[in-house]
DNA sequence: CTTGACCTTGGATTTAACTCTAGGGTTTAT
DNA sequence: ATAAACCCTAGAGTTAAATCCAAGGTCAAG
């Protein structure tokens, strides 16, 4: 059981949000004191971490009452029903996957590219590393524990 | 080379979006007509995709800029500067990754208990998926070469 | 029995990222 | 050579998602 304040901390986020989350219907404290204070269940804070989560990756507040909406309405949906919307969120997720690991091969390339060594870096640009389809990346140097004092030097493009 | 219109059509966004990128110093096109018109190259569009692929994946504009900026300002950089930024990056997206896997995993726990069949989906939460820790979820069926008939019969709950 | 940290509501403000409007110039097809 | 379809700029308006503010109620500690 907490109070708004204290979710908030946890969650780290600010009390105003849980209260904006529960005009917009997300979150709704499970039960008021008497005084009228919000309180909030284990349960509620298991739902807050996973909208959370959810805006995190991308997911706007609408999307995430519509996830949660299954949920919700638990007893008037069909299988059927609730299987069309989960595929279609399926399918969504694994686009979003598909394009993060691009960026994760690209990202990789390029720390891989410059990875310590001192030299030119000329191929030290994202686009670049996207272009370059696979080898060919100059600055190869895949010693992962370097000290500082080796990077002194500069990256010296192509001029 | 593309006009702003064809471009905007092309990459399915509105010229305005183009020109408000091009004040927030994202893309700029590679040249003007004499009366002024944008004129964007094949590489112009391709910054623009790498811009909507960031964005579709949760990166704000402030971050994709910075993401740019590694090739913007390449001469200027040392390849530890580069790498850091990399790096933190690439932990940024690994992040993401891990996020939406363990969306995909519940979505799909989702979708498999209610694989078709027309029922009570009393299973059927996300949240309720992710609780019910592995196992324990009826209708399981890990067929995945199946057709439509096997999956009649019910997702029936703890009840 | 009051001080300070917390909570309440309703409404205003902010920020990011567009999106549109007004008033005008340019290109192209007929 | 003129109408339709495009482009330009500057600046206002919109939407989502907070975030802040004002005026006041609650509660534990001293």
């Amino acid at each position: 059981m907490y109070r708004i304040g204290e979710l908030a901390k946890q969650c780290e986020v600010k009390a105003d949000t849980l209260r904006f989350y529960e005009k917009r219907g997300l979150l709704s404290p499970s039960s008021r004191t008497d005084s009228g204070y919000r309180i909030y269940t284990e349960k509620d804070a298991e739902r807050l971490r996973f909208i959370l989560r959810a805006k995190s990756v991308g997911f706007t507040l609408a999307e995430i009452t519509e996830l949660l909406s299954i949920e919700l309405d638990k007893s008037n949906w069909a299988c059927a029903d609730v299987k069309g919307l989960v595929d279609s969120k399926l399918a969504h997720v694994e686009a979003k996957i598909s394009e993060l690991k691009y960026f994760q091969i690209s990202l990789q390339r390029l720390s891989d590219a410059c990875g310590g060594s001192s030299d030119s870096a000329e191929h030290c640009s994202i686009l670049e590393a996207l272009e370059t389809n696979t080898e060919n990346i100059k600055c190869e140097n895949h010693d992962h524990h370097h000290d500082n004092a080796q990077y002194t030097k500069n990256c010296q493009s192509k001029g």
